[in-house]
DNA sequence: TGCGGCTTTAATAAATCTGTTACATACCGG
DNA sequence: CCGGTATGTAACAGATTTATTAAAGCCGCA
């Protein structure tokens, strides 16, 4: 499957090395410098895993903060590249919610295993099929389905649903939501969110799933992630 | 977190060493020699997660099954261990669907950080959370849970209840806990702090947990530190 | 061009939270 | 035991936040 993969790297040689494997393998590689030139990029291309070198806890998670859900990247996987003696550091990112680490320079066949093994986890829970309780999106077909009967959205219900089934449990504030749910360039007020938000209700209210979307006053919302 | 693990490994040397790292982390650990005497363990136990050496393609998919959900396994992380010399062939373990691959003998931190970020991600734990005795306070998620219930609090309450549980045992003056949970443009006297003193343990007494806000006479109040 | 569905905004109603006050009670030193 | 101070408690009114509804704007399509 090809993916879109932008590789964050200091050395150029180091990039050149990645690039090689993962086009080798079909994906689409871009590159970036630095950190802070990755986070330009990333307004306005959405690729579906960083491969990030590791430099401190505070830049790493600040890019971090830049691919979240939250930002407009919902289905992103980040992963850290570290040198064989940056490593022991450079494990933590994993405690920071990155989905992988990798030594460089990197076997081949280890880079590519887990950089797929990442993609595939992460589009495997949210590209095909999701489903939390009675719910079942298909984002491919573009249809919810409750108790197996369908049900017909419309496009920004059927984002805004989306993204609250790929995050089950957390509380987005309205502009969050705005930035992962709606297109690129948002213009909307946060109450529209109120609006929409009401709308899903209604429509989920025939099945009695109204409630999985929670209010949390004065942060926001959250989709119930328990059944 | 304390989760219980089984090392299916047959070299006793390394076995006993991951023992020895995963409950210095406060994990239980079971052991097999086999993956056939794992299987039979499986009938009856359900561990968190699954410390397996890496021996050939089909007995790892053999067991894979066997941890597959549809075997009431549904929360198990499966992990690969390796020496340097079987890692190639063990990465492809990563395309069969197990959660991780770690090269043993393993640095301690590597074997740590794997393991810890396989069990948050199967089990969704979010970061951001502090437990001080039954009291669990999810960030992210926006919630208090009580003994696993869910208790409802106004933002307020969650924010003082946050400044508690972030600086337990230390005693603060009313206008410290103005300063430290509530907005930036402070304007409320400081006995409003004793209001929501108030209010705080009232929902906490059902759960006997009131007495954990202590007065402190003359000077504040004080959260206790020890369950 | 006109229709119809989708989105956004705006206005109003409803719900909930918050700070204050006033009074009751507890604590402490003399 | 008393007076004085500090804290606990309850209730209220104003402020804030969200829900709900209606209407205007937009866009695609016939």
């Amino acid at each position: 499957m090809r993916n879109e993969i932008l590789i964050v790297q200091p050395d150029p040689e180091q990039c050149a090395a990645m690039r090689t494997v993962l086009e080798s393998q079909g994906h689409a590689v871009t590159e970036a410098n630095t950190p802070d030139a990755a986070h330009a990029l990333l307004q306005n291309t959405t690729p579906d895993a960083v491969l990030l070198h590791w430099s401190s806890p505070v830049a790493m998670r600040k890019f971090l903060e830049g691919v979240a859900p939250s930002n407009g990247h919902a289905g992103t996987c980040a992963i850290v590249t570290a040198r064989e003696e940056e490593l022991s550091d450079a494990l933590s990112a994993l405690d920071m919610g990155f989905d992988d680490c990798v030594r460089i320079p990197a076997e081949e066949a280890e880079l590519v295993a887990r950089v797929s093994a990442s993609l595939r986890r992460r589009f495997g829970r949210s590209q095909n099929q999701i489903t939390i309780g009675p719910l079942l999106l298909d984002k491919n077909v573009h249809c919810l389905c409750i108790e197996g009967k369908p049900v017909p959205l419309a496009p920004t219900e059927f984002r805004l649903l989306s993204f609250f089934l790929e995050n089950p449990g957390r509380v987005f504030s309205r502009d969050e939501i705005l930035k992962g749910a709606w297109q690129r360039n948002i213009t909307a007020g946060s109450r529209t969110v109120d609006v929409h938000v009401r709308r899903l209700r209604q429509i989920l209210e025939p099945y009695r799933c109204d409630d999985m979307i929670q209010t949390v006053r004065s942060f926001g919302y959250r989709f119930r992630a328990s059944a």
